[in-house]
DNA sequence: GGTGATTGAATTGCATGCATCATGTAGCCG
DNA sequence: CGGCTACATGATGCATGCAATTCAATCACC
C-alpha cells in the first residue's frame, strides 16, 4: 500500500470571513464528492486545516460533518478516511433509495403544485438537451437535480437528509462503478414516467415507477459491478 | 432574576475517565429522551459543560450530535434547543417510518435466521407479559425493542440509522401525544403478526403488515393527537 | 545481515483564551 | 411617564496550548 493519503490536494484557503466551518465542510465535500479526495485518503484534523487555511476546530468540525453524513468513517485510532463505497454499500444504498425515492414520488403526487410541476419539465427538457448531446457530465448532474427537485416536492422536511446522505455516497461511488452511457436515454425516460405520474396525481404509480426506477439502477448497477456473494450481509454490529 | 439557563436539571458528572464527548453526548441524549430536559430547553454549550462537569470542547461536540440527530434543533443566533416536536413533524416521521419499516421487515424476512427469530419470539413473549400486567412503561420499552431487533435484522447497516433517529424523536414527542393504552394488545398483536411473516420468509407480507402497523399507529396518533398550533407560551423568568 | 528496541513525528481529545455579537435590563432624557 | 440608549451578561465561533498515544523508521545489537 502506498501512503498517497498523506498529501491532500490543492483547496483554495477558505476565503468568507464568516462561517469558517461551513465553508470547511463544503469545500471538504467538494473535494471528496470530485474524487480529488480519492476513496481512503486520511482526513487529519492538522492536514485539512493546514489545507483550508483554517484553525483545527473548523476543520476538526468539518471532518465531522462529512463523517456524520457517511462520507468519511472514522477508524478507532486513525482519524477519518474517505468512506469507500464498495458494491455491497452500493446494495445497501439503493435498497433504501428504492423505498424513500418511492416514498418521495408518493408524497409529491399527492401534493405537488402547477409550480413544482413547471420545474420538473424544465428540468427534464434540460436532461433530453443533454442526453441528445451525449453529455454524460451533464446527465448526471441534471438526473441528480431531478431527483433533488422531486423529494423537496414531497413537502417532508425529514425525507431530505436521507436522500442526500445517499445520493452523496452514491457519487463518491460512481469512481468504481462505471456509468453506462446507454443508461441515459433510459433514466431521463424512467424521469419522463415519474412525472407523468405527478402531473396525474396518481401517487399509487407515483410510487411504482419511482422504485422500479431506482431498482433498475440496482440491477444495472448489480450487473456491471460485480458484487462480492455476501450480499449487504451483517458485516458488523454495533450502534454507532 | 435567576438566570434560567443554569436551570438545567442536576446530571451526575461524567465520570468515565474516556471518551469524554461520547459520555457527554449520552448524559444529554438520555436527559431529553427522559424529558429531563423538555422541548424548548435551551442547550448552550456553556450551560451543559457546567452541568456535566466537563470542558465545553465536548459539550459543544454532544450538542452538535444532538442536534444532528434531530433531537434539537440550531436557532440561528440562540443556539441549540431541545427539539419540540409537532404533531407535524409526527405525521412526517410516520410517512418516514412507514416505509423504512416497510423495507426492515421485507429484508428481515428475507434474511433473518433461527437465532434472529428466537429473539423476536423472546421478546414478544415479554411483550406479552408487560400487556397482561398492563405495564404501560415496559410494554413501550418492548415495543422499541421489537422494531430495533427488526432493524437489525434486516442486515443493511444504512437502515439503523435513519429508524433510530425517528423513534427516538417520537419518544420525546411522547410528552404530547398520549399513547392509548388500549393499543397496547393491539401493537402486540401487530407484532406477532410481522414475526409470522418473518418465520415464514414471506418479505411480501412482512412488508404489508409492517407498513400497516406503522400506518395504524399514525391514524391512531392523528385522531388523538392535538393541533400543532404552536401557543406553547415560553416561560419568561420572574420579574420580582 | 537480521531482529528488536528506541527515538521521533504526528495525531487525537480535551481545555481554555479571546473577540464579536446578540439579548435583555436599567437608567436617563424628552 | 414613556421611549431610547448604554451597559452588563452570556453565548458563539475560532484559535491555540497541552498531554497521552500511536505508528513508523531508524539505529544498535546479536
Amino acid at each position: 500500500m502506498q501512503p498517497d493519503s498523506s498529501r491532500l490536494p490543492e483547496m483554495p484557503p477558505v476565503v468568507l470571513g464568516e462561517a469558517l466551518t461551513e465553508q470547511s465542510y463544503l469545500r471538504l465535500r467538494e473535494a471528496i464528492l470530485q474524487r480529488r479526495l480519492p476513496a481512503g485518503a486520511r482526513l487529519s484534523v492538522p492536514a485539512v486545516a493546514r489545507r483550508l487555511g483554517v484553525s483545527r476546530s473548523p476543520a476538526r468540525e468539518a471532518i465531522a460533518r462529512i463523517a456524520a453524513e457517511g462520507l468519511a468513517t472514522f477508524v478507532p485510532r486513525k482519524g477519518a478516511v474517505v468512506a469507500r463505497i464498495t458494491a455491497a454499500d452500493l446494495l445497501e444504498i439503493y435498497e433504501l433509495r428504492e423505498v424513500l425515492e418511492g416514498l418521495a414520488a408518493r408524497l409529491a403526487a399527492e401534493r405537488i403544485a402547477a409550480d413544482g410541476l413547471a420545474g420538473l419539465r424544465a428540468l427534464l427538457d434540460r436532461h433530453r438537451a443533454a442526453v441528445e448531446d451525449g453529455d454524460v457530465a451533464r446527465h448526471m448532474e441534471l438526473d441528480q437535480a431531478f431527483h433533488r427537485a422531486l423529494r423537496h416536492a414531497a413537502g417532508n422536511r425529514r425525507l431530505l437528509e436521507p436522500l442526500d446522505r445517499l445520493q452523496a455516497q452514491v457519487r463518491i461511488a460512481m469512481d468504481t462503478t462505471h456509468r453506462s452511457p446507454g443508461g441515459m436515454p433510459q433514466a431521463l425516460a424512467e424521469h419522463e414516467e415519474i412525472l407523468a405520474a405527478l402531473r396525474d396525481h396518481d401517487a399509487v404509480r407515483a410510487e411504482a415507477v419511482a422504485r422500479a426506477h431506482i431498482i433498475r439502477l440496482r440491477q444495472s448497477i448489480a450487473s456491471s459491478g460485480d458484487v462480492p456473494a455476501g450480499g449487504a450481509g451483517s458485516s458488523r454490529g454495533g450502534a454507532r
